[in-house]
DNA sequence: GCCGCGCATTGATGTGGATCAAGGTTGGAC
DNA sequence: GTCCAACCTTGATCCACATCAATGCGCGGC
């Protein structure tokens, strides 16, 4: 733990929050490293601390009553975590863990609150960034009920090329297939089986590495039907 | 549409807020009745209003490129509705339709916004609230990964028990089997089955009337494992 | 009372995915 | 190089759920 600690430009969080704000959120802000495989925040206990992951991997997941754990997503610099938690002030809702070693700020949560409560800007800032983590929480609920592990794959795979316009792309992926696969909310076995089915739409793999050689058909292959306008229940 | 609003006192959303803050809102606030099976809200639409809903129910359910929807949630007075979307300013990310005919308050988005810049105490509470909604969603999404479809009706049922104590409860289900049935995430097929599975947990059902003769043993059942406390991963 | 329409249940069958059990690959220690 | 431990893939089998297809069962109209 070092107390310095610049927020600026490098925090989409706080993007484009007053300098003088964001100077005095560094008063309360510690840079933390943290070794992989580490708790940093465990689900039902009161928040702490706000947190923005600088480097390396973290996933969130959240635990039953009966103590079966769901993945619920994995994060990559830079993006934040518990912020929904923080701003409730109610205990955490899931238990983030890091996958790798990483490094990552630490923003006391009553003093964050409190500078909440008296500045609008920040306060309107962090209401857009828990209704942006809302919006991919009710996507994901929708591709649970919806997609098969295969169409989430593609969708996953589709995610990760930046270009639009691109017809074939290629990449590493992020983290090992056994992540992967609890993230898209399966077992590894399948996820392998779910490659195997994309190879057919041009998905070619080798380890880590990806190659998608013909995007427009992969997308056809994870999106079952064609856009039907209908409005229906 | 009548102007004449009172938000005092009903609306669990602004509870605890500054009477005259409250007054304001009513300024930009509108009482509307819908009819069965209206929709009140298209996903991808800019937000125009936030809802409240004052009488009846109102499923939300979330589109995808397909065209496939799944129901996300069923909602009852006095819940809210799309305020995430309204505070970030994106497309809805839900269609809310009418199930039952519907009384409700449709708050000018733009209004509550410019309110929202300047007043910290209405920030915080927003905030609260969507944090709130992204629970629920976390909660969702853990239920759809880990549990079966009789565990999650099992869920649903102790949840409709107010009291914590009680060995057994008696009530009504508040709209038919169909929606439940989307709700839970399963066809209703399949939650006549998942009835019945409860049956020999102390579940008894005559149509929307439900019993539950044995509190405890049913939560064993929609609960599998005993508590472990180990933090695994 | 009878009829008919919707909703609810029940059964038969097919598919996605979990689970169990081997093999295969890779990479690092030595 | 050998050995070993992760990780990845493949196959066989089972379970949960969807789907298709009959029925039952209320309930309002008449």
């Amino acid at each position: 733990m070092e107390p310095a600690v610049d927020l600026t430009g490098n925090v989409p969080l706080f993007e484009g929050l007053d300098p003088s704000l964001l100077e005095r959120i560094e008063g309360f802000t510690e840079t933390v490293s943290v070794g992989a495989d580490q708790v940093v925040v465990n689900q039902g206990e009161a928040p702490q601390h706000l947190h923005i992951l600088l480097d390396g991997q973290v996933a969130l997941s959240s635990t039953a009553a009966d103590g079966t754990t769901a993945l619920v997503e994995v994060l990559h610099p830079v993006d934040h975590f518990v912020l929904a938690s923080v701003l409730t002030r109610l205990p955490y809702v899931m238990t983030a863990r890091t996958v790798t070693p990483c490094q990552l700020f630490a923003i006391d949560a009553a003093a964050l609150l409190d500078l909440v409560e008296h500045e609008p800007a920040l306060a309107n800032l962090l209401l857009r960034s828990v209704s942006r983590d809302f919006g991919t929480m009710v996507q994901q609920v929708r591709d649970l009920k919806l997609r098969t592990a295969a169409q989430r794959l593609g969708c996953y795979l589709l995610a990760r090329v930046k270009d639009p316009e691109a017809t074939r792309a290629e990449f590493r992926l992020p983290f090992d297939k056994g992540l992967l696969a609890a993230r898209l909310g399966c077992r590894q076995e399948n996820l392998s089986r779910a490659f195997a089915a994309l190879r057919a739409h041009g998905v070619e793999t080798h380890g880590s590495r990806v190659i998608l050689h013909d995007i427009a058909q992969l997308r056809a292959a994870a999106v079952p039907d064609e856009p039907s306008e209908a409005g229906s229940l």
